[in-house]
RNA sequence: GCUCCCUUCGUCUAUCGGUUAGGACGCCAGGUUUUCAACCUGGAAAGAGGGGUUCAAUUCCCCUAGGGAGUACCA
């Protein structure tokens, strides 16, 4: 049996880096044991899918470099779903309820009250044939699946061993009272047919993974594994639903963070391996372990992707960096020389910009009135232009006899004249890139 | 309310009863580079609280506190 997993998102908005995690791992699992990753998209709510989002969420992706090798969607299947709810009838595990949405949320109200858990009461189980066929002619009902009053166990990938008792949990409406397919029905039907072995989400699914148990040995399919993995939460332990707004993976491509230094990030997180960057997404499957992953809740900062950016663009060919350098204006003769002064101080690549900026217009010197006088006999030491990769030396060696300045008292004054910074470049590597001087 | 899960340095974590509680990132300090960064070395830094069990508890059990999730005709 070929490992096969999903990623399930329902194209209702971007992804976050919440969903990115999920995606990541059955990703990883499908590539390791070269399974099958399947996109699917969850889209049986009509209302809230748009195909917008749907080739968005296939943009992110591609964009990561999680590549699918197929993708379905579950608007596509309402036969099978038809068919596979008939089934659920004809074996007695699918009944119809009557209840409308204001009466259900009334009797949840009243068991809270009453201090019992707001578990359906399955009443609909026992109307009259007489009252079923009065309420039936007067409103459509919605079906639920009826689950056996067991205890549920598996062994989940992250959590060990669970168990869950059903009566704990209401029977799961399939199929509401307008013919609409829900989640649970669709996701079961979809993993049961594609064959999935894998099952990789939140832990806000556990639940659901007792009851979807259930319906998929109803169904005559094979459990698949499943692990339930952490949620993130915010830097300071805050749930993260609250901050994804900001989250997308829209987001963070446009803050100028890296895809791989968004994925070594995700792919570590939460394990005991430690989250360093990686160049290629082949690295993090070498070291991709599910059982490296902890069960508690994760705290996730955006601030941490920055320096793995910064290292994996400080790591770049120049190659690869070319045409973005050409698109800027920087000259091909100096294009390779300005990268090497520019690859280890910037953040993101965007940032080769600023130092560009510097080199065709200047800064504005940054003098202390200490340093007036030196800076003055400085310049006119500057040798003449152009320089090359050893004019810096000359010229500090000359100020150096000049002045009788040395080390720091020597060099960062000239650094920040030149550049009004305290940190940058190397200045041997930036003087000959520098195409206006003001000092 | 009820159900499930969780709690070790700032962060992610290791420890399958006896450890100087280890690592990584971050942070701080030195070193090196006559400048920045990078790099090297070193350092500070943790078992939520309370009860048990045991010769011995971070580890096993219970309670409390705290955190996360679920409890939809959403996904």
């Amino acid at each position: 049996m070929t490992t096969t997993t999903r990623f399930a998102p329902s194209p209702t908005g971007f992804i976050h880096v919440g969903n990115l995690r999920t995606a990541l791992f059955n990703y990883m699992i499908a590539r390791k044991s070269g399974g099958q990753f399947i996109l699917r998209l969850d889209d049986t709510d009509p209302v809230r899918s748009t195909d917008e989002y749907a080739d968005a969420i296939k943009e992110d992706l591609a964009w990561l470099g999680l590549h699918w090798d197929r993708v379905e969607k579950q608007s596509d299947r309402l036969d099978r779903y038809n068919s596979a709810a008939q089934e659920l009838r004809d074996n007695g595990r699918l009944y119809e309820c009557f209840e409308t949405p204001v009466e259900l949320d009334l009797k949840r109200k009243k068991q809270l009250n009453m201090g019992k858990p707001p578990v359906y009461d399955r009443s609909a189980l026992a109307l009259t044939d007489e009252k079923r066929a009065a309420l039936s002619a007067e409103r459509d009902g919605h079906w639920r699946f009826k689950l056996d009053h067991e205890r549920i166990n598996w062994t989940d990938g992250i959590l060990g061993d669970l168990s869950i008792d059903a009566a704990s949990v209401s029977d799961p409406v399939l199929i509401r009272g307008d013919g609409q397919f829900l989640y649970t029905m669709a996701s079961v039907c979809d993993d049961v047919d594609y064959g999935i072995t894998h099952v990789v989400r939140g832990s806000d699914h556990v639940t659901n993974t007792a009851t979807q148990i259930q319906i998929i040995a109803a169904l005559g399919g094979t459990v698949p594994a499943f692990a339930h993995h952490s949620l993130l939460t915010g830097p300071k332990g805050e749930a993260l639903s609250k901050r994804l707004g900001t989250l997308s993976l829209r987001d963070l491509r446009a803050a100028g963070l890296e895809p791989m230094a968004i994925l070594s990030h995700m792919a570590r997180l939460g394990s005991s391996e430690p989250i360093e960057i990686c160049n290629s997404i082949d690295e993090l499957i070498a070291g991709f372990d599910l059982s490296n992953f902890g069960p508690a809740p994760t705290k996730f900062d955006v601030e941490d992707l920055k320096p793995l950016t910064k290292k994996y663009v400080a790591g770049l060919d120049f190659a690869v960096m070319a045409d973005a350098l050409a698109d800027i204006g920087v000259s091909d003769d100096i294009a390779p020389a300005f990268w090497e002064m520019a690859r280890e101080n910037i953040d993101t690549r965007a940032d080769v910009a600023t130092w560009w900026n510097l080199c065709q217009n200047g800064a504005t010197p940054l003098i202390a009135d200490e340093d007036a006088d030196f800076i003055a006999t400085a310049k006119t030491l500057l040798p003449a232009t152009p320089w090359d990769d050893t004019s810096w030396k000359s010229w500090t060696t000359a100020v150096k006899e000049a002045t009788d300045r040395k080390g720091k008292t020597l060099f960062m004054p000239l650094r920040k004249a030149l550049t009004g910074m305290e940190h940058g470049p190397d200045m041997s590597k930036l003087l000959p890139l520098l195409q206006k001087v003001s000092l």
